[in-house]
Formats: C-alpha cells, structure tokens, sequence
DNA sequence: CTAAACTCTGGGGTATACTCCACGGTCAAG
DNA sequence: CTTGACCGTGGAGTATACCCCAGAGTTTAG
C-alpha cells in the first residue's frame, strides 16, 4: 500500500509515519519505479502494535527496544509478561506520586480556605 | 546575598537559577560595583515558594501568572484555591488516566499468562 | 495540456526545564 | 604577582514526539 493508503488505515499523519521510520519503529519501505514508497500490510499491523504499546505507556525507545516482540510474538511470552509488569510497577508509581501530589493539594486548599474563614 | 550563597541556600544550580532569572520568575537582582548580582533575601523566599508550587505540580509557566500570590499573599485567597483546585482536578485527571492504563496492562499481563499457559 | 492532487526530501520549530561549555573578568591568598 | 576560586555572559545541547513548511517531481482528471 502507499502512503496515503498507510495514512488512512493507521489514522497516523504522514508525518508521524516519517518519523517512526527514521527512528527504525518500522522497516524502510520498498519504492515504486517512481520513487513512492510501497508498504507491506505487516506495516499497518506493526503501527497497531505501537498504537497498543504507546498507550500502555511505552515510549518510542522502549517499543523499539520490543519489536521482537512484535515479529516473532510467539516465542517471547514470557519477556511480554516481564516488560508488561515492569511497565505496571512504572504506571503504579507514578500514580502513587500523584496521589501524594493530590494529597498536598488538598492540604493547601485547606490551609487556603480555613485562612480565608479567619479573615472574614 | 551574592550567587554562591542563594545556591546554597536554595539547594538550586546556578544554571537554574539564571533560568528563572531570564524566564521572569525571579527579579533580576542589583548588581555591586564588579558587576556581581546581590540577590535580596526575599528571593530565596521566592524560591521556596517556587519549589513548593513545583512539588504541586505546576509548571513554571503557571508559577509565572502565580507569582502575584507569592508578592500579595493575603489578598488572594479566593484565587489560591480557584488555582489549587484546578491543579487539582487535571492531577486528578491523571490520575485517572494512568488507572485506566494500569488495568489495560493487567490485562495484557493475562493474556499473555493465558497464552503462555496454553503451550506448555 | 493544464491544474489539482499526490508524493518525496531536507530542514526548522514546538514545549519543558534545565545542563554544560567556553571565554573572560574579578578578587583574595601567599 | 600569580594562581586559584568566584562570577558573569552567550550559546549549544538534552529528551520526547511529533508538526509544519517549502521546493520539486509525479500522476490523474477534465
């Protein structure tokens, strides 16, 4: 399929695409006798992949760093599991932090409101 | 109070602090006959507050339209916890957002786990 | 044949919060 | 008087994930 092809079917820009080329998220396409690239169907199913990825929360790098995964899912459950719980303990800190986050918030509020209260 | 000692006593670099300097977060200081900044001692105040607001998670943008807080504190209440209260909810926000992902990870783990158990 | 649509490339810009480097002036100690 | 600590400046670099623009070739519809 061509770009615009790839573009409709991914909802990704062209731009976008691009970039993950040039970042080696997905395989130089082959070019057509007129310069224009030709993708596989595997490219599209490959973007899905980093659409899942990147909303689990997996940065560029790290889905790079994970495309055995993709190519050759089959063998590798067990390192999907390990990245998979690394990535949970990530997201469960970073919530953690931002629990503690809220719960500043909501003392200053307080302290806010209660001085408020004093002044009027 | 002269550069050397406003990093120590704020704990920043001088690099951080030149930022916020050109970023408008903190005055400019007066300078001594050589030309060397002579920081007064609300600036360090100032820093305090700054980091304060970091740890609530705003950014140096919104510290920036908050500083009249900082310089005319009792006045505001109403519009400290109008902020606070925002900053609240987009943290909240996120919150939300991250247990979302969390669970969608929970759930690949599983899939994975179901998968891995069907080959052996 | 021409204008519109499609495609390619290189390169710059965005936002965030700094860090680091190099060059040069200034000041205190020995 | 020299050496090292201190101070100042401008400007580049870092990481992330793109977006936007301009210039130029290609193809398709009318």
């Amino acid at each position: 399929m061509r770009t615009a092809q790839l573009i409709k079917a991914s909802g990704l820009s062209k731009d976008t695409i691009r970039y993950y080329e040039q970042r080696g998220l997905i395989p130089e396409p082959q070019r057509s006798s007129n310069n224009y690239k030709l993708y596989p169907k595997s490219t599209l199913e490959l973007l899905d992949f980093i659409a899942t990825a990147k909303q689990l929360g997996f940065t560029l790098n790290e889905i790079k760093n994970t495309l055995h995964l993709f190519y050759d899912e089959d063998l590798y459950c067990d390192s999907a599991i390990e990245l998979l719980k690394t990535k949970l303990m990530e997201v469960s800190q970073v919530i953690k932090q931002l629990e503690s986050q809220k719960k500043q918030l909501q003392g200053e509020i307080k302290y806010f409101e209660h001085k408020k209260l004093g002044k009027e």
